[in-house]
RNA sequence: GGCGGGAUAGCCAAGUGGGAAGGCCGGGGUCUGCAAAACCUCUACGAGCGGGUUCGACUCCCGCUCCCGCCUCCA
């Protein structure tokens, strides 16, 4: 069985064959780090932690690089609005990422480098592509890089560049060039910049935004990477100018697979700040959305489609994890419970192997979810007939977590209050003495400190609300 | 204007030249002191519109409508 991803290069289905299956050299493009990230970034890093998985889960051992862009026009100017440090005022933005991270349960990569921690390296690559002619110094002393040098410029993005149609952005400002095309490779210094420079051999200045990423994909995962992934807004200029500046410096192709993600529209429109529907993590968190709910409405979408993000379905989220928490107890329960008849062991292995099957399409998630949705039914239906021994579901359990490896969608762990056990030993001791409204009472008291009791065949069982 | 993606039930959404997955919501049932949950079950005679190819089209081809994205530093 091998995997299929789409590659935006050839724009087809393409065979995955890294060059080293035990260390697939897997590079992300990550935030910028002068706000709090919102939803639509994390679309993109839950693609590439869903890809990262589903490699692991198929046995590939994944180096991953995710870079943290923390010098550009953004990060300057906010830390001179604030009047700090450009280190101290991206310091609070990279720690936020990384909590965010963490809630929304991504896989951390092995690198995280900052722009600024590889100044050197983006100068040591400026100059090669000075000494190659392909690089020049314009009358504002900024670097360029000449696509007309490279004839592969363009083809990623499938443009013809003698079509394009100039837009409004790119008129004024940009006249020191030789080419319109042409891409920033180092930014002169001006008095906007502050005490944001650095020495270069061309004058002081900061690296473009373009250049970071090759120097530090080069640097720590050798000139070829086997995946490179972004939004798709990346595609044009950036993944573009990479690919012309590591290919012109190092002579060797750069990226094997290119995959991007769509966007995401909210309530079927698209997120702006203007729109009023623009929401980072955090908002939805405060909101009362879990970093899992929000995890599965945006996982559980192809990538390559535009995800519209709406709070129904986050509700359905919510109900779909629910159902799942309920399947996994329910099986954990029946694979200690001695009592099942030893002699109908069920096995749902063909389910599990299909879910990974789909996956192994281009991450069809939909398929994967199908699949999964349809082995908690027959098994439910199967524990409902009695057929399922404990055997049959400790080997399911087994296979669920080979599932969840991929989704990352387990309940989070929630110790019970003392108290609340206590109360709920006193319902039952009502409850045995068909104490009816002590029993209500009781059922409220818990509630009130914020768990749900449910009298179930198998006794009382506690949710937290 | 160029290039690309898309339109499947109330909402989200998959696969497929021959019986239209799955999830959420909703209806019914089982269980239950009540409640809630859970579980089971039902729910598209039809796939944006119009043609064509074919024994057969949601799927392939042509035209049309609408939506979305990119076209020089946005995931």
């Amino acid at each position: 069985m091998s995997v299929r991803f789409f590659d935006t290069y050839t724009r087809q289905l393409e065979t995955f064959t890294p060059q080293d299956p035990a260390a697939v050299k897997l590079y992300t493009c990550g935030p910028t780090v002068y706000n709090f990230a919102h939803i639509g970034n994390f679309r993109a890093y839950i693609f590439e932690d869903l890809l990262q998985r589903h490699l692991e889960a198929r046995g590939y051992g994944v180096l991953r690089v995710m870079n943290l862009t923390d010098v550009d026009d953004k990060t300057i100017r906010g830390c001179r609005q604030l009047g700090v440090r450009l280190a101290e005022f991206t310091k609070k933005f990279k720690d936020a990422f990384f909590d965010d991270l963490a809630t929304l349960r991504i896989k951390r990569a092995q690198h995280f480098p900052a722009a600024t921690d590889y100044v050197e390296q983006m100068i040591e690559m400026i100059r090669v592509l000075m000494d190659k002619g392909v690089a020049y110094q314009a009358e504002d002393k900024s670097l360029y890089f000449r696509i007309g040098k490279f004839a592969d410029y363009g083809k990623l993005a499938h443009l013809n560049l003698e079509e394009l149609r100039p837009s409004g952005r790119i008129q004024s400002d940009e006249y020191e060039k030789e080419s319109i095309g042409d891409f920033a490779l180092w930014k002169a210094w001006d008095e906007n910049d502050g005490d944001v420079r650095w020495d270069s051999p061309w004058g002081p200045g900061r690296p473009g935004w373009h250049i970071e990423c090759s120097a530090m994909a080069t640097a720590l995962l050798g000139p070829e990477l086997d995946i490179h992934c972004g939004g798709v807004d990346n595609i044009f200029p950036h993944h573009e100018a990479e690919i012309a500046q590591s290919e012109c410096v190092t002579g060797r192709k750069f990226v094997r697979t290119w995959l991007h993600c769509a966007h995401l529209m909210v309530e079927g429109e698209k997120m702006s700040k203007s729109a009023g529907n623009f929401y980072t993590l955090r908002d939805l968190i405060e909101k009362g959305w879990s970093g899992r709910e929000i995890r599965y409405a945006l996982l559980t979408v192809n990538y390559r489609l535009p995800l519209n993000f709406t709070f129904d379905g986050l509700a359905g989220a919510r109900s779909a994890l629910g159902r799942i928490d309920e399947w996994v107890v329910r099986l954990t329960e029946r694979s200690k419970d001695a009592s099942t008849p030893v002699a109908d062991a069920v096995d749902f292995s063909a389910h599990t192997e299909r879910f990974f099957t789909a996956l192994d399409d281009d991450l069809n998630i939909s398929g994967a979810m199908g699949q999964l949705f349809d082995l908690i039914r027959e098994s439910n239906r199967a524990m409902d007939a009695g057929k399922f021994n404990a055997t049959s579901a400790a080997m399911l359990l087994v296979q669920w977590e080979r599932i969840n490896s991929v989704l990352g969608f387990e309940r989070d762990a929630v110790a019970i209050p003392a108290e609340v056990l206590m109360l709920v030993e006193q319902r039952q001791a009502a409850r045995a003495a068909k104490n009816w409204a002590e029993s209500d009472r009781l059922r409220d008291a818990i509630a009130e400190l914020g768990w749900i009791v449910k009298d179930t065949k198998d006794g009382a069982k506690l949710t937290a609300r």
